[in-house]
DNA sequence: CAAATATAATTTGACTATCAAAGTAATTGG
DNA sequence: CCAATTACTTTGATAGTCAAATTATATTTG
């Protein structure tokens, strides 16, 4: 097989499966009860204080709609609160409670072993060749989002 | 910015939003009128002559149920046809239009442009590089599956 | 062989994630 | 001060998914 099929056949499976995978991996954890969306707006929300809810939704690319609805489930769960702004009553913060913060921390964990896991026994030219792959990978579908009128 | 920081920052965002810039640059050709899901499920029924229903539906990774409607819906928009087999008339049996393997045919494309895009201005060094990088993440995965009971 | 069991697919009922558009409440600019 | 704008929520719709029930057929077994 060729290096080009070989790289295909990688990138084909991981991409098409990597949510998948991920959520998989969620729910061997403590935090079984978040989706894998779910925890991409944790992650979003970060652990700065708070946020807004526009500033969120745009970040994580979805209606603020569908965001609101979002939001009402992690409050439910305990990860998230939500209280409006006195400076501008129409603005709604939101800030990770401590559970929130704790799944924040385990995912970012589970991304650090990620990113650790493969880039181990590479010297740095090789991490730098990755980095140089991963650049052009980005740059493949800005070129093509910039003909979707994205950019 | 260090090598491992770099690194998570690009796989993080492509990871999250690999299917959704996927299904993106699908809208902006001809085949519009099919989700990423629609195309993945093309993408595994394969110039082959046919498939079972219940080997696709294992392959993809959905439920038999799931996959009954897939195929409805493929099939009313002309992507795929169905038959019950003369042997064992429980099986049902499907396999690509003309029009679906035009869709598979586009599809293949637009990895094979991801591919050369990943891999323009790398020697073949390089090459074995990136492959030991995604290899690694594969294994990183498979690890974490067995401790989820997938293997 | 007939009945019980197993298999392949479909249908049903439910749920999550999503959007666009309409609605509500608050602020801002003329 | 009121028209327009902004921030968010609600509503109604759709896609994708699963588990469980159902249907049809095939296989096994007593």
């Amino acid at each position: 097989m060729s290096n080009h099929e070989t790289v295909n056949e990688i990138l084909v499976r991981l991409f098409a499966n990597i949510l998948d995978i991920e959520e998989k991996c969620l729910k061997i954890g403590e935090f079984a009860d978040l989706s894998i969306t779910e925890m991409h707006v944790i992650d979003n929300i970060g652990l700065t204080s708070e946020r807004t809810m526009s500033d969120t939704a745009k970040a994580v690319k979805v209606t603020s709609g569908t965001l609101t609805t979002a939001i009402d489930n992690l409050i439910k769960k305990g990860y998230v609160e939500r209280r409006r702004s006195s400076e501008d009553r129409r603005v709604v913060k939101i800030r990770l409670t401590e559970r929130g913060r704790e799944a924040y921390k385990s995912h970012e964990d589970f991304h650090k072993d990620l990113v650790t896991s493969a880039l181990q026994q590479l010297n740095s030219h090789e991490e730098e060749v990755l980095i140089k792959v991963l650049t052009n990978i980005d740059e493949f579908f800005s070129e093509k989002y910039k003909y979707a009128g994205w950019y």
